[in-house]
DNA sequence: TCCTTTTCATAGCGATCACTATAAAACAAA
DNA sequence: TTTGTTTTATAGTGATCGCTATGAAAAGGA
């Protein structure tokens, strides 16, 4: 094997006999498929294609491989979501292009289905790790709710609009889209979801 | 200890030590707050004060325990929530009123947040688990969906409105609304979130 | 009283869990 | 080459997993 990570500093032993990138890339699909409690170190182990030892010197702990693989899916997800958000023309189509691409991105074919991040450790034993998630979801809320009152001081929305519950709104919906696609739905269902969301959209004038 | 289950016809052996209804509740509150995952046959036993050997001489095995104990969480919901579909004068207030239950029942102080068979197994390792899982869940779709159709026969909705998209939305929503009650969402925030839901119902007239 | 049946608590089964001690292998520097 | 550093694969560690063998205890029937 040699070398494939060119980007890191020449260092004095042998060299690492795998690529850390791909593996880890390997490591987030199967914690996405099948979670923190039902992933194993064998399966991350025969996924990534290395053995234990390589896994704790390179990655730490499970925990710690966990959240790098979440972190490198978010990181994914934020760079996919975030322009849509910041460049749609109003709030009201931010929410509505995010909901399609949700629908669109959750029901891949070549992918587990639904959202790695909402779904994960809904019920669990790992309390720490539970909370630390459910962290995570609120900024997924907060980033809704900004963009959100960007519309509303742009006049988008009625004077008075409940911004934060608008956002629970629409943060509750893609949690349930999340969930409704690992249970199988299909992409057109989940868009059809999405469109009856956008109805509760606050109306212009009242 | 004393023999509690009287209903039971007298057998001819030593008499069953703990209640049996009893035990399954204590195991259904820990299923329930923890996942199937994440409980072991040690949570369990220390919950329901009882030793392995009457576990599984009772309940099977872990897997049919949990089945039970979900069966035991789905027969109360039904019990509580059906009557309110069925009684409602009409779909949208039916919807209406099993949302603001179920804002209510997912953050009772007294209870693990949110629903036993909406978190169920999001992302587990025992698949034939999550299909049963995502099975009866989507026999919540179906209740959902005929209270709807019993509001368009009685000309309560539009002619023409997608009756299954619309039951989507609501499980959807109510997917989504378990999700956020475990991340600690108020039953204030999850009112507000059904209340904006509601204004996705199909306007009478069009 | 004695036999049969069922449940009980103790103790422990093999398998798997997350994780690591060890030593050979593969590199750079001396 | 020699030395030092890091990664490698093998082969485990103790702990916990779901589950059960075993025999005493507690009941009814003979």
């Amino acid at each position: 094997m040699k070398r494939t990570d060119a980007s890191a500093p020449r260092l004095r032993g042998r060299p690492r006999g795998f690529d850390r990138e791909a593996a880890l890339e390997r490591a987030m699909e199967v914690f996405w498929r099948q979670g923190y409690e039902g992933t194993s170190i064998t399966d991350l182990t025969r996924a990534m294609r290395i053995n234990p030892p390589s896994l704790y010197a390179a990655f730490g702990d499970k925990e710690r491989l966990y959240l790098e693989a979440l972190e490198r899916y978010q990181q994914g997800r934020r760079d996919e979501l975030g322009p849509l958000l910041d460049q749609a023309p109003t709030a009201r189509q931010a929410i509505e292009r995010l909901l399609h691409e949700a629908a669109r991105l959750y029901a891949q074919p070549d992918a587990p289905r639904g959202c790695m991040l909402m779904l994960s450790c809904t019920a669990c034993a790992e309390t720490s790790l539970q909370s630390q998630l459910a962290k995570r979801r609120a900024d997924v809320k907060k980033a809704l709710k900004a963009r959100i009152e960007r519309g509303l001081a742009a006049s988008e929305l009625p004077r008075g609009t409940d911004v934060d519950a608008l956002a629970d709104f629409y943060t509750t919906l893609l949690k349930g889209m999340a969930l409704q696609a690992r249970d199988g739905a299909s992409r057109r269902s989940l868009v059809a979801a999405a469109e009856a969301a956008m109805r509760a959209w606050p109306a212009r004038r009242r």
